[in-house]
DNA sequence: GTCTATACCCGGATAGAC
DNA sequence: GTCTATCCGGGTATAGAC
């Protein structure tokens, strides 16, 4: 199906190119069709850029939801290893590159779409990590914070070293807030109290 | 001079548009002149808005540098105050405004050049940090954690409640995260080990 | 119903007269 | 330094062939 075809080739577009850098011309050349044809599948440039972004969103948070569910492994190790594989991702999926450069950088005329999608998934994602979290004090991994300030906390850390991956300059700046934030998150997250 | 008054009005329009909605022809209406005269002052939009914003940045930055310089509060009161003018300043100031929205969304078309602004700009944030934490320890009021970690850490937590403010649907997100983070981080600094 | 051709609009940019 | 006139390129819209 030829409208599949260009919502794969337009993703390829913005990730490497940004919303304003992607051109529906050559866009329409790469599916290997006139720029006009377009219209035929798609209302213009902000309808096909939503529905590759709305994919792309459902993907990741689905991802987020299958690693959160598993409760087998110490806590610990599992929200380090959930942030650790944001850098590997950053660095080899195109498509996480391209979710992360939407996120923070999105279109500004499609502001108001953009944060529409991002704060539903962002509910959920809190969501998954209340549920977790909640386990994880039945188990006693936590003791006094309560899951849903545990969840919060997390997800602060977890934008601000993902807004670091996206700004930073050499991939060594991640891992050094890394390093140095996450056994104080660790430790705050084990015995504070409120 | 015209050319002062021109950044003033584009800093004006660019924090109210964005950089793609702010328009020359609406900018050099603001001024009083026609559109290509503006181009007798700068070399371009790009050369407008790199102008606004580096004045806007160094600013912010005297800010931060001031308000570390102070020692004589209580480590715990000086640094929540800061993140918590983060909030005041997002409500109240329209260069703030202004300053987040480009930090965070800024023209894809300049993301380069935006870059080369904030990497200095943090840079220095974080050593006037690393200074500040250094006389803290000293002080005793952190013991075990090292001041560059506390710094990178510090960073983190910023970085993570700001993008929150920008984001953020409504003015109750900032202050849940803030509220649940701001603890563990503070029980996280002052007692974890390496 | 899918494509091509073509025209329109608007914003940034430039040339050249004054 | 400011203007008028003009160019260019992107997104958008429509007429019409097949």
């Amino acid at each position: 199906m030829t409208a599949d075809q260009i919502l794969k080739v337009a993703q390829d577009h913005f990730a490497r190119n940004g919303y304003e850098g992607a051109t529906l011309s050559a866009i329409a050349k790469d599916v290997g069709i006139k720029k006009p044809s377009l219209y035929a599948h798609f209302s213009g440039k902000e309808d096909i850029f939503l529905h590759v972004i709305k994919k792309v969103f459902q993907r990741e948070s689905n991802l987020l939801k299958t690693y959160l569910a598993d409760i087998e492994k110490p806590m610990d190790e599992h929200l380090h290893g959930l942030l650790e594989q944001q850098q590997t991702k950053f660095e080899n999926s195109s498509e996480f590159t391209f979710l992360l450069r939407m996120s923070y950088f999105p279109p500004q005329s499609l502001l108001e779409e953009v944060f529409d999608l991002i704060d539903p998934f962002f509910a959920s994602f809190e969501q998954y990590l209340v549920t977790y979290f909640d386990v994880m004090r039945q188990r006693n991994d936590i003791k006094q914070t309560r899951p849903v300030d545990a969840a919060a906390a997390f997800l602060t850390l977890y934008d601000g070293l993902t807004i670091e991956l996206v700004y930073g300059v050499n991939k060594q700046s991640f891992q050094r807030r890394f390093t140095a934030a996450w056994p104080i998150f660790l430790k705050g997250i084990m015995d504070s109290r409120e």
